[in-house]
DNA sequence: ATCTTCATGTCCTAAAATGGCCAGCGGCCG
DNA sequence: CGGCCGCTGGCCATTTTAGGACATGAAGAT
C-alpha cells in the first residue's frame, strides 16, 4: 500500500511486535512481525529515525526470542554472525545500502565511500551516511562497523560510546571481564 | 505502518484484489482486501486520483464477487442500497467527508456546502470537494449524489456523462428503456 | 593544516499552489 | 424590477515545490 501522506490512516495496517532486552549498550527495543525482524532501537533512538506502528508488546514472539538469544550470545562473546530472517523497511537505496553492511565480517571495518562504491554509486558518500543513519536493524546489520576513510567513528544512532563498544568487543585483542 | 515517503518499499504490504465488469458507465475496476472493498474505479481513472497497490487480479473473491452483484442489481434498477464492508483508505477529514456520502439517501442530492456543514466544518467547502473527487469509492459511496449549490453538477472523476446518468437512473421518473 | 566546493539520497519544514465551492456584487436584458 | 450571467475574494485540506541539513570524502586553494 502506497501512502501518499503520512496522516493518512490504513485501516488495514499490519502490526509489529517488540520486547526489550537489557544489553552492555543499554535496553534495546526488539521489533518484528512475523516476516522476520524490523528493527533494534535504542534505548534513547530518535522516534523519527526508524517508524513503525501500530506496536504491540509480545514478549514470546519467536523472532524476538531467538533474536534476543543471538543477541545476547554475541554480547558475551559467544557468536560472530548473526542468523534469522530481516525484514527491513525502506527505499530501493536505503535497502542496498543495509544489504551491503550484512556484507561486513564480524571484526571488519568498512568506510562510506567503501560502501558507497560496493552499491555501485560511488558518489553517493553521505547519503550512505544517510541512510546508514536510519538503518533499523541496529548491531545485526553492523552499522557500526562502517566508520570514516580517516579512521574516525563520525557518529552513530545509539551514540559514540556504544559504537566504540562494538567495535572493542569485536576487536581480536578484547578481552571478557 | 507509516509511510513517510513514496518510494518506500514495504516487504510485508498488503495485497490488494481487483476485478473488472462492464456497466453502462464503463468497464468498473472493484478492488478489495479481505477486510472490504476498497475501491471502485472508472475507466480510465486518473491514477493518482486513488493509489492502491500492489494489485493482483482474483476473479473469484468473495468480496468482489459480492460487489459486483450488488452493482449489476443496482444498474438494472433493483437495487437502491448497498450492503457490504467498506474499506476506507485515506486522511481524517476524507474519511469524515466519504461517511457522510454514505447518508445520502437514493434519489436525492446534497450541495457541498451541505456536507461541510455536515461534518461540522461548514467552511472547508472547497475541501470537501477535493475530498469527494479522491472517493475511491464510487458510485456504493455515492459522491455523485453531491452538486453544486446551485444546481449544476461541476464535476465528476468518472466524467459528466456518467455522474448525469447515475442520477438519472436514481431519479424517480426513469425508465429502464 | 585548514577551508571551500561539490557530489548524492532522504527527510523536514515552510510556503505556494491547487481544487468537483459559493456568496456577494454589479451588469445586462427583457 | 427580476432573473441570469460572470467576476471576485475568501475559505480549507492536500499536494507540490523549494531549500536546507545530514553519521562523507576527494580535490584544490589559501
Amino acid at each position: 500500500m502506497i501512502c501518499p501522506n503520512e496522516n493518512r490512516t490504513d485501516m488495514t495496517s499490519h502490526s509489529y511486535f517488540y520486547k526489550t532486552m537489557p544489553s552492555p549498550v543499554g535496553l534495546l527495543t526488539l521489533v518484528a512481525n512475523d516476516h522476520g525482524l524490523a528493527a533494534v532501537l535504542w534505548e534513547n533512538d530518535d522516534p523519527k529515525r526508524v517508524r513503525l506502528s501500530p506496536l504491540q508488546e509480545d514478549t514470546k514472539h519467536p523472532v524476538l526470542m531467538e533474536a534476543e538469544r543471538q543477541l545476547k550470545d554475541y554480547f558475551a562473546g559467544k557468536r560472530e554472525k548473526f542468523e534469522m530472517k530481516l525484514n527491513f523497511n525502506g527505499t530501493e537505496f536505503q535497502q542496498k545500502v543495509w544489504a551491503a553492511l550484512l556484507t561486513i565480517p564480524f571484526g571488519e571495518t568498512r568506510s562510506y565511500a567503501q560502501i558507497a562504491e560496493q552499491i555501485g554509486n560511488p558518489n553517493a558518500v553521505r547519503a550512505v551516511g544517510a541512510a546508514n543513519g536510519k538503518n533499523p536493524i541496529s548491531i545485526i546489520a553492523p552499522c557500526h562497523r562502517v566508520i570514516g576513510s580517516n579512521g574516525k567513528l563520525t557518529g552513530f544512532a545509539g551514540g559514540m560510546e556504544s559504537k566504540a563498544f562494538l567495535l572493542k568487543l569485536e576487536s581480536k585483542d578484547f578481552v571478557l571481564q
